[in-house]
DNA sequence: CTCTATGTTTAATT
DNA sequence: GAATTAAACATAGA
């Protein structure tokens, strides 16, 4: 689910969920997802406070409470918020759900995340794994020069480079391999061999995909609509373009699909 | 049963 | 040391 487009859509989500209201009771059972501290500790750190906005940088999430606390969520692979009617107190509470009541009306938030590879951190200040990102594409832009600065120090292949989240914050699997089809170059390129014209190229791909994927998202308001792709998950599949064979590589860990005649 | 999966951290290797 | 890759994490679905 999470990528930069996904975690905004689900920022707006808490946004409306949450503004300004009190969480009344906090429950965060799950001891990996909170770690280290524990779950108890967790509940501790923020109950009873107002939420006051909620940021997103790269694919980390980060609600505001008045009186300076704040809870930094990470998606992992198949984290969630999802909203649900206030549960009985009697209800038994096996995931992380934030209860909250704004002008009399209740609402509980849940955290569901069947790998379980996401985290929730209650702190103060910001964490080191905010302010370590590097510029967000959407909140930011990018800067082509400061890109192209960045990629030039290292030989790993290009997709594995706009994949790290010190370079750009929020751009995943799905988003590297799309815009480096839409971009027509090859995600096997040495990242410092890139020249400002490809390096122009992608920028304005990683621009166009990331408005595209955040829109479909974003239609028809609540109706789950799942975003195509062009080359994600389509190997052995005819190339939508020329229609050759998609062919799939693994760099540094992660499935790649590419087009072999279109993208070099 | 085997393989793969939208991510990150840590260990191992070059 | 620095750079890079593999392994590990836990679960669901094809």
């Amino acid at each position: 689910m999470p990528e930069l487009p996904d975690v905004e859509k689900v920022r707006r989500e808490l946004l409306a969920w949450l503004a300004g209201a009190i969480l009344t009771d906090v429950r965060a059972n799950d001891a990996r997802l909170v770690r280290p501290i524990t779950p108890a500790s967790f509940a501790r750190r923020i109950r009873g406070a107002r939420v006051v906005d909620v940021a997103r940088r790269g694919k980390w999430l980060r609600i505001e409470l008045d009186g300076g606390a704040r809870v930094f969520s990470h998606l992992g692979m198949t984290g969630d918020w999802v909203a649900r009617e206030l549960a009985a107190p009697d209800e038994p509470h096996e995931r992380p759900r934030f209860d909250a009541v704004r002008r009399g009306t209740r609402r509980s938030v849940r955290y569901v995340d069947a790998r379980r590879f996401g985290r929730l951190v209650a702190a103060r200040g910001d964490i080191p794994e905010w302010t370590e990102l590097g510029p967000d594409p959407l909140a930011d832009g990018i800067d082509a020069r400061a890109l192209g600065a960045k990629l030039t120090r290292s030989a790993r292949p290009l997709k594995i480079a706009l994949m790290d989240q010190t370079v750009l914050a929020g751009v995943g699997n799905i988003l590297a391999t799309e815009a480096l089809f839409r971009a027509k170059v090859d995600p096997r390129t040495p990242s410092r061999a890139v020249s400002p014209k490809v390096l122009s190229r992608v920028t304005r791909a990683l621009e166009a995909e990331i408005s595209r994927e955040l829109e479909a998202r974003t239609r028809c308001g609540h109706e789950e609509e799942a975003p195509s792709f062009a080359v994600y998950g389509r190997a052995g599949e005819p190339c939508l373009t020329c229609g050759k064979a998609l062919a799939h590589v693994v760099l540094a860990g992660r499935g790649t699909t590419y087009c072999p005649r279109c993208q070099r």
